[in-house]
Parts: C-alpha cells; sequence; structure tokens
DNA sequence: CAGTGTTTTTTCGAGGCTCGAAAAAATAGG
DNA sequence: CCTATTTTTTCGAGCCTCGAAAAAACACTG
C-alpha cells in the first residue's frame, strides 16, 4: 500500500506546491503563496530563493498593478520562460498539429498539417508524427535541450500508463506506442493521452470558478467522447483511458455504432448518427466515415429551420445523450457539463430531449438544475490541456525531483 | 487547491502509517513494518516504541510460528484491543444490528431486533436505533468511555459527508442525518454509511489479494445496489453515496422501477422485479412491498427444474445486469465482481444471460475474463465493513491526529 | 556449556526541514 | 527627512528521519 514520508521527500513536496502555486495564480508575491499553500513565509522565502537561484522562477512586478499600499511593495513571482519547453502533438482526423511551448505557457513555434489518417499504413502515420516533431525541434528559434516533455492526444483509446494507442476512430491502425516511439527517436519524456481527457485539463485551467472538483467534458463530434474530472481528480479507467461514454448502452441491441455494436449512444448521438437519422436511413446502415462540419452545420440550419427528420434527427440525439448522462449521474451524481465540438453549435437542437429524458432517470432528480456550457471548437482546448499536462509534469517531475536521486554531490550552500 | 504539508505532519502521517501496517499484517514484526512501509529501522523503532508507551500497541509473539530462525527472534506488534472500541449499527429492512468491537477488531457485545421499518415513524426509528446502542454502552462489559466512533449503516443513498441517510427503500422517511443524532446524543463520533460501500469495504479486508485496488460488490437483493473500489479508494458520488448501478437505465421507458421511474436495471433485477416476472405480471404492476428470501429461493428451485416464466425471468435479470454492468465497464473497465445477496445464490441462473448481454457491450470485449464471485450473505459483509471503517477512523483520526487546524483568527486582510 | 554466528531492535549523532520571532528592506504619506 | 506599514529575509530552536554502530536475543556447534 501507501508508503511513509521520508524526510526529502518534504522539500520536494513543497517545492512542487510552491511551483503550483504559481503556475496557477501567474505572478503571485511570496505572502500569497504563503497565504494559499499554509506554509509558513520563511519557508516559502527558502524555497522560493532556491528556485530563483535555479532558473525556475523569476522575480517582476507583482500581478495586480493594485500596488498602491502603504508598505514595502510586493514582489511577484513568475515562471521562467526559459526554464524549459514542452512539445504537443495532436493528432485528429484527417489533421495533425505541434506546437512548442515555453516554460510559462506560450507558444513559441507551432506547425500543422494535413494528412488522410484514415488510410495510411501504420510506418506513414508514425513516420509523419516522428518528422513532424523533428522539423520543430530543428527550428532554429528552439533550443533542443531545452525541451523537457512531448505530449500527445488523440481521439481514442489510449491506456492507463499514458504510454500508447489503444484504438482510435481516425486510423485502422491498433495498439501504437507512440509515446515509447518517441521517446526512442528524442529521447524526451512523451506521454500519450486521450484527447477528452485532454479538454477536461484544459477547462480546469481555463475557468476554475465552474470547473473544479467535478464536471464533465463531452465531445459531441464525429464519435462521442468525454472527460471527466472527480473530486478533483482526471478520472481514468482502470486499464484504459476509460470514460468511454459513448459507448454505453442506451438500447439493447439498437442502432449500428461505429464500434460494431449496437445500442450505443454514438449510434444516436455521434455525427454519423445524426446525419443517418436526418437522412432516415436504416439504424443498421453502415456509419460512414466522415460527415464534414459544414455538412452537420447545414443539418443543424435545416433542422431549426422545420420541423422534419433532421430536427427528429437532433432529438434522438438528446434523448440518447440524456439517458447516459442519466446513466451517468445515477453512479457519480449531476456535475457541471461542458458540450464540446461541432454539435455542441447544435445544442439548442439537442438540449430539450437532453433534458427530457434526463429528468426521467435517477440522477434527474434536479434536473433543471443541472447546467451545460457549449463550446464547439475542440482543437484548441484539446492543445491547451496537453500544454498544461506537460509543463505540469515538468514543473513536478523535473524541477521537483527526488524520488531516489540521492546523487548529491556538492553540497549547495545558501546562495548569496 | 492541496496544502503544502508541515513538518509536524510527517510524524503524523508515518505514525498512521505504522498503524495501517499493523492492522493489515496482525502481528508484524518491527522489520516487517519497516519493509512495507519503506520507513528506515530507526524511525519504526521510534515510532512503535511511543504507540507502545500509549497503550495502543502491545508487544507479543510474531505472527507466524515459524519463528526456527537463526537470529534474534522477531517481537510481533499487535493492535491492544483495549486502546479503544467501536460500534457498528447496521439498519435493514425490518432488522436492526448493533455490535462493539474491540480495537483488534473482535466483537464483545452485540444485539440484533426486528422492527417494521417500512411503517414505522420517523420518531420511532430513530428512537430504536438511540435506545439499542445507549443499550449496549450500559452493558457492563463495555467500558463506556473506550468507544471511539459509531459507524451506521443504511440500505439507500447516503450524503458525501457520512452524516445523513437522504433516501432509503426500507423506510417512507427521508433525510433523517443520524450521525448528527447519535454524536448529539452520546458525544461519540459518528458516520453513516451506504451498506454497499461497506460491503466493499469488508471484501477488501477479507480478501486482499482477490480485492484490491479495482473491483465492483454488487447487491443482489430486494433492491439492486454498488459498491465500487477504484485505485483502491472508495468510489463516492459527488454529493451522496453514489454508485446508484441499480438505477442506471436498462431499457429507457421500460418496466416500472420501485424508485418510480422507468426502466432501471433494479426493474428487471431486483427481487420484486424477478417475482414479478416470474409470476408473468405486467412490467407497470407495483412493485411489491417485500418478497422473503424463502420465496426467491423457491424460485430459483423452481427455475432450476424446468423452463418457464421462473427461468425467464432470472435471465431477464442477467440481461440487464450485464448490460448494465457493460455500460460501468465502458466509463471504467472491466474488474472482479462479487455478487452478494440473496439473489447471488441464483448466480447460476443469471449469469448466462448476463455473459451474454455483456458480450455485447464495449466493456465486454475480454468478457469472458471477468470473473465473478457469489456471497449469499450479505449482513456480515456489511458488518464487518463498518467496523473496519470505524476502526480505520480511530486509527488515523484519534491516534495520529494532528489535522493543520490552522484556526488562525488572523485570517486574510488586506481588502485595500 | 561456553563460544560463535545471525538476525532483530535500540541508540546516538548528523543533517535537513519548517517555524516563529525579530530584523531588514522598501515604499507612501506627512 | 521621518514615520508607519507591509513584505521579505535571517536566525536560532525544535523536530524528524537516517545511517552506522552497538546491544540484545536466540540457534547452532563442538
Amino acid at each position: 500500500m501507501s508508503v511513509g514520508i521520508r524526510h526529502d521527500d518534504l522539500r520536494r513536496r513543497n517545492r512542487a506546491m510552491v511551483i503550483a502555486a504559481v503556475r496557477r495564480a501567474g505572478r503571485p508575491s511570496r505572502t500569497e503563496i504563503a497565504a494559499t499553500t499554509g506554509l509558513s513565509h520563511s519557508t516559502i522565502s527558502a524555497i522560493s530563493s532556491d528556485l530563483i537561484g535555479e532558473g525556475i522562477l523569476a522575480e517582476g512586478k507583482p500581478s495586480e498593478a493594485g500596488a498602491l499600499k502603504r508598505g514595502r511593495p510586493q514582489v511577484g513571482l513568475g515562471l521562467n520562460p526559459e526554464a524549459a519547453a514542452v512539445m504537443t502533438v495532436v493528432l485528429s482526423l484527417n489533421f495533425l498539429s505541434v506546437a512548442v511551448i515555453d516554460y510559462a505557457g506560450q507558444v513559441i513555434s507551432e506547425e500543422q498539417r494535413r494528412l488522410d489518417t484514415l488510410t495510411m499504413s501504420r510506418e506513414a502515420l508514425i513516420g509523419e508524427c516522428v518528422a513532424i516533431v523533428r522539423r520543430r525541434l530543428e527550428d532554429p528559434d528552439i533550443d533542443v535541450r531545452s525541451v523537457a516533455r512531448i505530449a500527445l492526444a488523440i481521439q481514442g483509446i489510449t491506456d492507463t500508463k499514458a504510454r500508447a494507442m489503444l484504438w482510435s476512430p481516425i486510423t485502422p491502425q491498433t495498439d501504437i506506442a507512440f509515446a515509447d516511439i518517441l521517446e526512442a527517436e528524442f529521447g524526451i519524456p512523451a506521454t500519450m493521452e486521450n484527447d477528452c481527457n485532454m479538454m477536461a485539463v484544459a477547462l480546469r485551467w481555463r475557468d476554475p470558478e465552474r470547473y473544479r472538483d467535478d464536471f464533465i467534458a463531452i465531445l459531441l463530434s464525429h464519435g462521442i467522447g468525454m472527460g471527466l474530472v472527480l473530486k478533483g481528480e482526471l478520472f481514468t479507467g482502470t486499464h484504459s483511458s476509460g470514460g468511454e461514454f459513448g459507448h454505453m448502452i442506451h438500447r439493447p441491441g439498437g442502432a449500428l455504432c461505429r464500434c460494431g455494436r449496437r445500442g450505443c449512444v454514438e449510434a444516436y448521438a455521434g455525427n454519423y448518427a445524426i446525419w443517418r437519422n436526418a437522412r432516415q436511413l436504416s439504424e443498421d446502415t453502415e456509419p460512414v466515415a466522415d460527415v464534414s462540419d459544414a455538412q452537420m452545420r447545414a443539418l443543424a440550419a435545416t433542422a431549426r429551420e422545420r420541423a422534419g427528420p433532421e430536427r427528429e434527427a437532433y432529438r434522438k440525439a438528446g434523448e440518447a445523450l440524456g439517458y447516459g448522462l442519466g446513466s451517468l449521474f445515477a453512479l457519480i451524481d449531476p456535475a457541471p457539463v461542458a458540450m464540446v465540438g461541432v454539435s455542441a453549435a447544435a445544442f439548442d437542437l439537442i438540449e430539450p430531449a437532453l433534458r427530457e429524458a434526463i429528468a426521467q432517470t435517477a440522477g434527474g432528480q434536479h434536473s433543471e438544475s443541472i447546467s451545460f456550457d457549449a463550446e464547439p471548437n475542440e482543437l484548441p482546448l484539446i492543445r491547451e490541456g496537453c500544454a498544461m499536462r506537460a509543463l505540469t509534469f515538468v514543473d513536478q517531475e523535473i524541477f521537483a525531483p527526488g524520488m531516489q536521486t540521492k546523487a548529491g554531490p556538492a553540497a549547495k550552500k545558501n546562495v548569496a
């Protein structure tokens, strides 16, 4: 079970805490850090002096310009942008997007590229990823040695260890250990994350007021995905990235899903399902490979304009999502929901049936109080989530190490 | 967010760790404790010497009599039974059961009582609970002052703070803050737990090999309940005890459930549902109040004997449970399952349809590898779980105290 | 039965860490 | 220029854990 706390863990953890406080607060003063961490001023002073000496933090103006106060002005502590850099790689349908981000979170280099992910061979897919990363690393603006971490995100299922993609709708290939591949190729630690989990991470940084301890991000796109934060922690399955909300069963034996099974929520609410129903095709019809965002927007426009199969298709989607959420809420209790992706722009068409369905379920006891947010564009969210994930890794594992590196050679004395 | 680690927390946590190690291992030697906690021998020596001095631990023979080894024999450390005592109160349909348990986990006094929970008034129900607790505390064998904790368990929904029962099938009353009531009455800290969660806790102590980090306990009784352990932690909802597996939706608009809604898993797999289907009554038939265990066993016997509505009823139950588990597994990935309660004794009738259904779902990809255990008797499990819950509370909160009660009246000012 | 080997447990000094109090620093206001 | 105020640093005290060595407790051996 869990292990005792060694004496040296103490400093490590408190260092991590200080870095985290700075990352969250922007440019807090030492006093503010002391307040949020609960540690004493002396401790914060010692730790931050270390961190500045190591080039991790840098002093600057305090965050609030309201420095028109009486006493000694606060000195803001900020992350030193040059302390490190991280790289994000987002692989989505027919699209590959890479960015290099400095330690303070600013994008310093990026590249995007169209691919035909559905038909590419395994080697080609891996090759493209490796190549685009290599090009960014060779960018003269980038100091390769400063890149401390790569975070990949992909639509689909990844493993809990964040090493491999297990399955993805964007490619017929399975079980690609992207993290291991990139690590071997570039010698930079890498992780392979699930796209919806990264959306959830990003929402938490974007709006910590609303998305704090418990919330749900649902991707309404070609497939239906979910990122779930419970009790302040990203929820993952025990073996995989988990949270396959889209493949909860809505109707046993029902509509044909892209995954080959029947009755999944996605088989009613995914783009292909809405499109299939809007065209009044049978529920047994093989899901089409891709419906463009433009087509979906046109469908939504028609549905808004007049009653008909289009509107009914959105109603069915809402119903499936509502019952699915109801079942989910039976397990975890209701929580704020963010709808992300192209169909989030059609949430007005989905919401009535969704709320009606949810009211029929155990989780819907206070269905009117459940609040939904819509964000049509998932890509920026996924990128942000990846960046934060990689940066917090650097914060914790690289700048607050001490697992077993007893290697301390020269005892460092106080920095003058 | 999380708070820095103070210097005094260190000792507190390591004390708790040592106590936990002793509770898990039985009579470990100091050397064994050092090994499992990862702390040094000197530290373990210091802490255990403190704990013995405080009467929390006691020396004794080592756990393994295989002490025929060469050197200085190990000295076993055990929990001192007289260090404290706890009380468990389990309230189930028409039955109230109380036990007093010493610090080492032995029952030292108990009492059970039949009640008519379904028709009792709120006051009568509370009164019975208070009275039975009082009688146990007045037992001359018990030192009242040693009773450090009361843990109640009830079938139904409790709140996350473990203070109150929110809703229960065993009584029409709602929102009874049992924990507060008992605390006020006896001045002993109390918690109100969900029965299925306690089953899960107990399974973990009974068989840590099988039920370690991720597993599911499902109560198949009049209602369907669930206790879920994920990543080594008891899973609860964000507001309530959560994990209302029985009220996930199996068929939208389907059979009438005891909760008043339609299509819940329970409306197919609860005792009343199996009974209703076996009698070939309509799915709209109002659920009967109670089906006796004897009636259920008779039903199962008939189903085993010949094809007919009884067998079909169990098949439907299996199907509902299978699809429900499939949806659950879509979220959390498959995990070992313990089926508990009277219908667990009929699991042979349920399993085929359950496995068939689960194979139709996303979580069922490796359905044959999912393993089920059956335990027909839930009450002992619930009692054990309560006892362990109360005892670990004493371990942590009373014998390793020192929460950072920063009681600081000098809060934050600085609002220019 | 004393001596030797082995394993467990305790002791002791060293080194770190956090804390509170006090000092130092930096500014606005008068 | 002096004073009040707030932030930050300094310093000694008090704990805590650790490693090494000593002490303890037994089995085995001749």
